[in-house]
RNA sequence: GCCGGGAUGGCGGAAUCGGUAGACGCAGCGGAUUCAAAAUCCGCCGCUGGUAACAGUGUGGGGGUUCGAGUCCCCCUCCCGGCACCA
């Protein structure tokens, strides 16, 4: 056995014996039970970061945890190739996305082995080869012509100057990222999933997902977004036409208190409306200029505009105004909402704003109480700006004076009694609301509704570095799917875009064909889709990567579902929605037999770092890497010029940030298992870790000295591991705490997956070996069990050192290496210390037989030198004994 | 703005079911070894007072429940993630 610790080399020769052996080659077919673990797959974006060293060894662990407790296990790896960053990196450097991608997986695969992550390899795919997309294509034709996939008008992000739709990340404060223009909305024809089909189902599914996060299944339930309420209509006459302006409300009960309606300000009405008013087109306009973000929507000044238009109140018959509200969005429900101020903080405020024009000034109608809001008498105070506390009573009385306030108070949107609601005085919400639709299903204006927040997919980019829509648009046939033996539509890949607009466009060879159903000529789609595509189902393909008859084979069934998911909290609701979307689709199609696609979810933490940047003469933002910047007492200051650069506060590493921190210089100066053993050991994996190079050193250290520790046991010669005999109390508490440290570490990995106290654990064990002394055979004996446990549970995460350690512990032994077994026996305790406290402080300790009763333990705390300080004479008050624990005095 | 999460020593973090706050590691300080340094080993290490024993205090801020709160409840502040075209 070599003497010093040299990660590259015994790291070289692991990963070329896994290889020649196929280690990590996953059975077909085997008698264990199957364990299929699954890391979110990675976007080819140039180098690995930390973010994928930490997804990728959590799931690493988890999978050489589980083969080392007998499972089969499937750990595959892939590339979610398509994508906008391999478009920018094509204008940058002028090269094809698709010779940029390729590259990029060339390296990062290199990578990741490097990392010796025990990967089926023989498994992988890339999502922007044909030979993967093809069954998108052939899913996508299917599910056009079943109607789950339409078409429909939707709103996309527009760059006037550079004539390109823009992604919402491309939009800079209101402009073009490239061009600085003011960016518009524009309706645009696109294909749309149906999910909201499944909305019920996927909101059901959550609470059937034991092994997912409490946060994920409610982050998903709130997007999903059920609520239960009225839809129903407000008639208007228009240049002597009937209409119907349509609303959704969850409050019904609040229907007498409405006091105008608002419209999106792409409404037909609005439109409408502006035909004659110039002053309300240009507000239109003005509403269509920024992103269609819905965090900039939501976050931008409320602001409105009256039409001059009147609905009638379906219930009191009254004219009602209609607004345009910037803050109203049309993908919602129909557009447009009723407005109560006196219960909707948001109808409140913008009340308040225009309440001059709102003619006549009427005060708000208040027809709720507050739930248990005793109603007395009648402030003296009056006028505008009333405490809202004396509102309730004061609109209470009948006739009396009706008042305003100018501050919302949380109260106002509670459920309650009606008053002031005609009819409905005196109901509460349950029955106010069936009274209410009753009536407004008798007038044929309205019914109960169940409204999703959850919307279609769109799926249409306009971009070229995508999954191309098989669609062909005929002059005389319309939009007809590609058959599916002309399938797959193969994306050129020689293509280099320019920014302005999807080049597919201006490629005659890629657009002109023949119409699948009349054989006239026709133009292809040349729309791809949202690379969330192909990341909804590739789990699935994994199972069975060289399939070429179909999408998925009978071995999807045999894997799936997914044992344990990790990746990202970033993806908590979107990817992984999708994902449960399609396997329903999948599994509606006949594809798979599951419901669900993820048993088990871990979502890691985001490594996040320091962002640092200059802006320019034309107001552009170049961000440095934090590896090139110095930021001390002094301030932030660029290493190459020593010039200040702006800190622009911590953020999830990201390539338009460029705060990715690269693992490469870890692993070639300290080796991939000491890059494993700190990312592990950093942070819990669920909690966001801000990157720090300081502590590296440390885990490093630790392997080092392991190395020694076994070198130094192995040098005198072999020893059998302890089985039996009469043991001094240190080596008996020594086996005491390596059997609690098995059954720790087992606990920590498998059900808290919270691998930073799995190793603190490991470390302590080894630091009360090491003050182990004697080399008597009893004693190595003893020490030869510790060092094989130690390294048994060490080898899912630094399985390279390990591997070469056991070796040398148990010559001979070339088999997989298996999971440490716990020994009852040697768990067994005579006499424990029990906590003492006097009114809740600790005070001292006493110690007590292992199970002794409660008065014995009663018994000995009193008689303690503590207690007996504390009680200076006096009974006790009260004695808490928590066996095991402590035990509390309280005087 | 809405939804979800977080805040514990100089730093990363531990405390798993309401029961010893600070495990483990980093940094720092003191010592050993060395011609010297690196590496390694030993010891100390929340804050305040005290030579010490010990006492007080302490888990973002304010209030509450409890024999006992980092942990539960209410309110607030700040930070992070998501918001449908970044992936």
């Amino acid at each position: 056995m070599q003497e010093k610790y040299t990660p590259s080399d015994i790291e070289r020769s692991r990963q070329a014996h896994w290889e020649s052996s196929q280690s990590h080659r996953t059975l077909e077919k085997s008698t264990s039970p199957k364990y299929y673990c699954l890391s979110m797959f990675p976007y080819p974006s140039g180098k690995l970061h930390m973010g994928h060293v930490r997804n990728y060894t959590i799931g690493d662990v988890l999978a050489r945890y589980h083969r080392m407790r007998g499972f089969n296990v499937l750990q595959p790896m892939g590339w979610d190739a398509f994508g906008l960053p391999a478009e920018n990196a094509a204008m940058a450097n002028h090269v094809p996305p698709a010779e940029w991608t390729y590259a990029n997986i060339d390296h990062m695969r290199t990578q990741l082995r490097a990392l010796g992550f025990a990967i089926d390899w023989s498994r992988e795919l890339a999502t922007c080869k044909s030979d993967y997309y093809r069954w998108e294509q052939w899913l996508f034709v299917r599910l056009f012509k079943a109607g789950i996939i339409y078409k429909k008008m939707a709103s996309v992000n527009w760059d006037p100057v550079d004539a390109t739709v823009l992604a919402n990340e491309q939009v800079i404060d209101g402009r073009g990222w490239r061009s600085g223009a003011l960016v518009e909305k524009r309706e645009i024809p696109m294909y749309f999933f149906r999910i909201t089909q499944y909305a019920d189902e996927l909101l059901a599914g959550l609470d059937k997902l034991p092994g997912w996060p409490e946060r994920v299944k409610t982050m998903q339930a709130n997007w999903i977004g059920k609520s239960v309420g009225v839809r129903f209509a407000f008639p208007y006459q228009l240049d002597n036409q009937p209409g119907k302006l349509w609303v959704f409300t969850t409050r019904p009960d609040t229907i007498m208190g409405v006091t105008f309606c608002a419209v999106a300000a792409e409404h037909p009405l609005a439109t409408h409306a502006a035909k004659n008013k110039p002053e309300l087109a240009a507000f239109i306009a003005a509403c269509k200029q920024g992103s269609v973000a819905e965090a900039d929507m939501a976050t931008m000044e409320k602001k409105g505009m009256d039409t001059g238009l009147k609905v009638t109140h379906p219930l009191t018959g009254e004219a009602i105004p209609v607004w345009v509200g910037n803050y109203v969005l049309m993908s919602y429900g129909d557009g447009a909402v009723m407005a109560v101020p006196a219960h909707d903080e948001r109808d409140f405020d913008f009340f308040i704003r225009y309440k001059e024009q709102f003619s006549p000034l009427k005060p708000v109608v208040a027809p709720l109480n507050w739930i248990g809001q005793e109603i007395t008498t009648s402030p003296s105070g009056s006028g505008v700006g009333i405490h809202p506390l004396q509102w309730a009573p004061s609109i209470s009385i009948p006739g009396g004076e009706a008042r305003f306030w100018t501050e919302w108070d949380e109260r106002f949107s509670e459920k309650g009694i009606c008053v002031n609601s005609g009819k409905y005085d005196g109901l509460n919400y349950v029955q106010a609301v069936d009274a209410i639709a009753a009536d407004l299903e008798a007038l044929g204006l309205g019914e109960k509704k169940t409204q999703f927040r959850l919307r279609d997919w769109g799926i249409s980019r306009q971009r070229y570095w995508g999954c191309p829509i098989p669609i062909v648009h005929c002059a005389a046939c319309g939009d007809v799917p590609v058959a599916e033996d002309q399938l797959p539509v193969v994306l050129p890949e020689n293509v280099v875009p320019d920014g302005a607009g999807n080049p597919l466009n201006r490629r005659a060879d890629f657009v002109d064909c023949t119409c699948p159903q009349c054989a006239g000529p026709a133009q292809r789609e040349t729309d791809t889709m949202d690379t969330f595509v192909e990341s909804s189902w590739y789990y699935a393909r994994f199972a069975c990567p060289d399939f070429t008859d179909g999408m998925l084979d009978g071995r999807a069934n045999a894997w799936l579902p997914v044992d344990q998911y990790i990746g990202g909290i970033e993806h908590a609701i979107l990817h992984l929605l999708y994902a449960r979307f399609f396997h329903k689709l999948m599994r509606d199609q006949g594809l798979v037999k599951s419901d669900e696609p993820f048993l088990n979810l871990l979502t890691q933490g985001m490594v996040i770092a320091e962002t640092y940047y200059r802006e320019n003469a034309d107001g552009k933002k170049t961000w440095f890497n934090p590896a090139d910047v110095v930021n001390d007492e002094n301030g932030a200051r660029l290493k190459s010029d020593g010039q200040p650069v702006i800190v622009g506060g911590i953020e999830k590493m990201s390539k338009s940030k460029n705060n990715g921190v690269d693992p490469q210089a870890l692993i070639d100066l300290y080796g991939a298992d000491t890059a494993r053993l700190f990312t592990m050991f950093a942070a819990p994996p669920e909690q966001s870790l801000e990157w720090s190079d300081a502590g590296v050193e440390g885990a490093h250290r630790f392997l080092k000295r392991l190395w020694r520790t076994v070198y130094e046991h192995v040098q005198q010669g072999e020893v059998a591991i302890y089985q039996a005999g009469e043991l001094r109390d240190e080596l008996k508490t020594l086996r005491r705490q390596l059997h609690q440290t098995i059954q720790k570490v087992s606990d920590d990995i498998e059900r808290r997956k919270q691998f930073n106290t799995a190793i603190a654990a490991v470390m302590e064990l080894m630091n009360a070996l090491i003050k182990i002394e004697g080399s008597d055979t009893l004693t190595r004996s003893v020490r030869q069990e510790v060092l094989e446990a130690a390294t048994r549970m060490l080898a899912p995460i630094v399985p390279h050192i390990c591997e070469v350690l056991y070796a040398e512990l148990q010559p001979g032994a070339d088999a997989q290496i298996t999971w440490p077994t716990v020994d009852e026996s040697a768990l067994v305790q005579d006499s424990v210390e029990l906590m003492l406290q006097v009114n809740g402080k600790l005070r001292g300790q006493i110690v007590v037989a292992t199970h002794a009763a409660r008065d014995v333990i009663e018994a000995a705390a009193l008689s303690s030198a503590a207690a007996i300080k504390y009680l200076e004479g006096r009974p006790p008050k009260k004695v808490v004994v928590v066996p095991g624990r402590l035990v509390n005095i309280v005087l």
